[in-house]
DNA sequence: CAGTTAATTGAAAGAGCACTCAAGTGACTG
DNA sequence: CAGTCACTTGAGTGCTCTTTCAATTAACTG
């Protein structure tokens, strides 16, 4: 780190014409409070979110489930998804962590349906990214 | 696969009062059809993108340069990650790859900012995801 | 133009994940 | 209450992905 901050104070030495070991300190210092902005325990949290969609078979399920509008089974999911029964339980326990899915036992089905913050995101998502890439 | 449309079978009986084999074609071309939805490789895009994001070392990235809005020194983001050089390298081009931050190279210096989609992105999920977790 | 500096690239190791298989739980059914 | 069915859990394994090291490119500097 400390090679770290030598170039640091030569990158402001460019930009401001000069440049005390004072200015060094006190770019860090706001560099550091931009990375802690929102709590640390929160940016985790929204890392288990991300981790929870960016897989193919859950964001599969996550999806679907948004686009139903309604609640569906276990065993309609697994007409969706190219996993073993196992796999997809897997996959939606995740997604259940995670606060993107809830499940519901309904005798001796179980029925999953997409919460808020899964149709926010993928609302979100389908719309900040384009068709053009 | 066999065995998986029977169960859908026998749920389907027990949802429906009757349920012929129609039915359940029927209820698996609905569910194709929402898998469907937005076209496959737009899904993938998508994807991509959660993917890139979710990494500490890229998410944090993202987050700062969102946060600064404005672009930063690769010199400066050295100091709020905690990977090498190289790592931080290979961290950026990812997020370049996928559309959340874009790279501009000023003499010897190179300076990265966040792109509306990171924005959007980033906007939205430290808005869905609350403190109580 | 030789030397230093900023940043990138590729290869390879190490860690982390997503599967599957086998076994288990809880709920209906005859 | 024995059997079947729907789904879950845990352990193990192969594979992907992140990170580092070493070498390289590109730009300024004396």
């Amino acid at each position: 780190m400390a090679q770290a901050t030598d170039r640091l104070q030569r990158y402001l030495d460019d930009e401001l014409e000069e440049c005390r070991s004072e200015d060094v300190e006190r770019r860090l210092e706001e560099l550091t409070t931009l990375e802690a902005g929102l709590g640390m325990e929160r940016a985790e949290a929204e890392l288990d979110v991300l981790s929870a969609l960016s897989n193919e078979t859950r964001y599969t399920l996550v999806r679907v489930l948004v686009a139903a509008e309604e609640e569906l089974c276990v065993c309609e999911l697994n007409a969706v998804v190219d996993v073993t029964e196992s796999g997809l339980s897997h996959a939606l326990s995740s997604l259940v962590e995670a606060g993107l899915v809830e499940g519901r036992k309904d005798g001796r089905w179980k029925k999953y349906r997409a919460t808020n913050r899964a149709v926010a995101l993928v609302t979100v998502l389908e719309g900040s990214v384009s068709v053009d890439e």
